[in-house]
DNA sequence: CAAAACGATGTAACCGCTTGCACAGTGGGT
DNA sequence: ACCCACTGTGCAAGCGGTTACATCGTTTTG
């Protein structure tokens, strides 16, 4: 690979001017910039990042942690935000946590010092290697808050709210929420949202869980439980776990839509696959992403302080048909 | 953040020793050892690893670019790539295509010299350009070929032959195979065992296809023309478009594993969440992921050619419930 | 006991690029 | 004619590490 010197070198000028046709083209006399030109492409040089990244002291990388990358919900987060990072001139490391919150903090140390900044979607480290991390990088966090640490939030409060509403105006007087591991924020305000979207509507609002992360077999395994209990509408934490409560209303010979309402959280591409399609609280995971992004790169670009707190992206109910309809009232 | 000098300075020693503490510590005696981690830890120092990078001329770092982050087959190779890739010490980088070849270059191009070395997974850059790459970096291919770049591919033969066979003990003497875009290698040899695994087996083979990458509805699309020509067994190009035919289908009033047969390709965890669950051909990706990064590491470390050609991992039928049993005999 | 070998440390060049500063040449303004 | 921008270029000192080589005590060995 060629450097800066050779180029200078054959195009006999220094290597401050090479640097510069790279850097600032403008700054050079159009014959020299193309004698420069000219020498690069014989020797096909291209700049070294590292090098540049050294002397600059930036890396025009961004990190991007993802807490379990087979989960379907991350990949509209993940492709909207390397697009915008791309647009506003930056690469997109993604790092795939994998459940395991030990090695989550590992993970994001070995890339952080290699970037510009990062991106944490639901971390699970706790708040002191948080904000350990935020003072080596700058950092923004997606469904999870710290201090005054920039975040972007997915409310639940709306999308919970209608969904319970939704479950009500079908002739529901008992909802019950099968909720997620409690370390989630999301859990956490799911759950009061729940409670208190009940209370609104006056009607008896149950509460189960936590599932364990493997949710669709912890959907399925709660299914028994709630056939048990006589529930005929439930709330699951995410689409998987509802796909699962699903699977185990099934082995019962019941039917969402028919015989008893699900309404998941997410509108992962899940929804649409099951028969009957889920009903579910649409969570804007893509526009999560690039205002994540648009977050960083403006605290990079010192316009916004780092410490701007969160931002908070609306979420509404998506009816599709898990959940009995209003004329066809249930026990 | 501390520097290397800052830390020489308060330990009293000359960076070189603080160098060599940090890279190799057998080499510097214990007490002179310990001054320095003191030092070092007094002020939190860590190497930086871009200047690392610079001087080594090698940065242990890992690229590995998915086509597409949200096919959920993706997932499991990721993950142990990236398992694989911390045991050998590297990070891995993962960078998400998004179905469009055109992006996909500069994406790779971006990180190349970033990396060590880079995996792709089923490129769809022209073969000059990778062969252009190969000359930047290492790279290693998973389910693509190009001259004799080293290569993982999941071999499709014993997978279909296994399909056809099925298909055929259940009774079908026609079996139609719905196949992906011709750029994947993996269509191109899926399609090539489908017809020699009928012509084996001596029943009518159909070809349909080529479905849009939006595999779902192409599958849902297809199902009419399917019904009206009275197909009974499908071998779909992958689960996605299983899945859509299933639905399409249903539309009809017709269910998998009754009216008719269905294969997907990929055993991804969407087999075992349709109702019914998924007959499917396993695909391993999560071996094709350690076995990509090892590949990598080898050719890395010199102990493998970089030019050692393709090596194949087996694929062997799941049986599920989409196909119909022998006993019960279909038109 | 001198020579050789060795282990621990320091010196300084280097990895490839950026950039503040100095310098020369140009063209106006007075 | 002179001074002063102003533009285009080069010099050289970094960025934060690594490492070949030199140095210097301390053994070991014939």
């Amino acid at each position: 690979m060629a450097t800066l010197r050779e180029v200078a070198a054959r195009a006999g000028v220094s290597t401050a001017t090479v640097s510069r046709v790279f850097s600032r083209p403008e700054a050079v006399s159009p014959d020299t910039r193309a004698k420069v030109f000219t020498a690069a492409e014989a020797l096909s040089f291209t700049p070294n990042p590292t090098a540049r990244s050294l002397a600059l002291g930036r890396t025009h990388n961004l990190g991007f942690l993802v807490p379990d990358i087979r989960n379907p919900v991350f990949g509209p987060a993940v492709e909207t935000a390397q697009d915008r990072a791309r647009e506003r001139g930056y690469s997109l490391f993604v790092a795939a946590g994998e459940g395991r919150s030990a090695d989550e903090l590992d993970l994001v140390r070995a890339i952080a010092r290699q970037v510009d900044g990062l991106v944490l979607i639901a971390p699970r480290m706790s708040d002191t290697d948080l904000e350990d991390l935020a003072r080596v990088t700058p950092v923004v966090l997606v469904n999870h808050t710290c201090g005054e640490l920039p975040a972007v939030l997915l409310t639940s409060d709306d999308g919970m709210s209608q969904a319970v509403d939704h479950l009500a105006d079908a002739g529901h007087t008992a909802v019950t929420y099968l909720g997620g591991p409690d370390y989630w924020l999301a859990q956490r305000r799911r759950l009061t949202a729940f409670t208190t979207a009940c209370a609104a509507r006056g009607i008896t609002g149950t509460v189960l869980g936590p599932l364990e992360p493997d949710f669709v077999v912890a959907g399925r395994n709660a299914a028994d439980e709630l056939v048990r209990t006589g529930t005929t509408a439930v709330v699951a934490y995410n689409d998987q776990a509802a796909v699962g409560l699903m699977q185990g209303f099934a082995e019962h010979g019941l039917r969402a839509g028919r015989d008893y309402s699900v309404v998941g959280f997410d509108d992962s591409w899940l929804c649409e696959m099951t028969s009957p399609p889920l009903t579910t609280v649409h969570l804007a995971f893509d526009d999560a992403g690039v205002t994540a992004i648009d977050l960083l790169c403006d605290v990079l670009d010192g316009k916004t302080a780092p410490d701007a707190g969160p931002v908070e992206l609306a979420t509404h109910l998506v009816v599709r048909s898990s959940t009995v309809t209003a004329d066809l009232p249930v026990g």
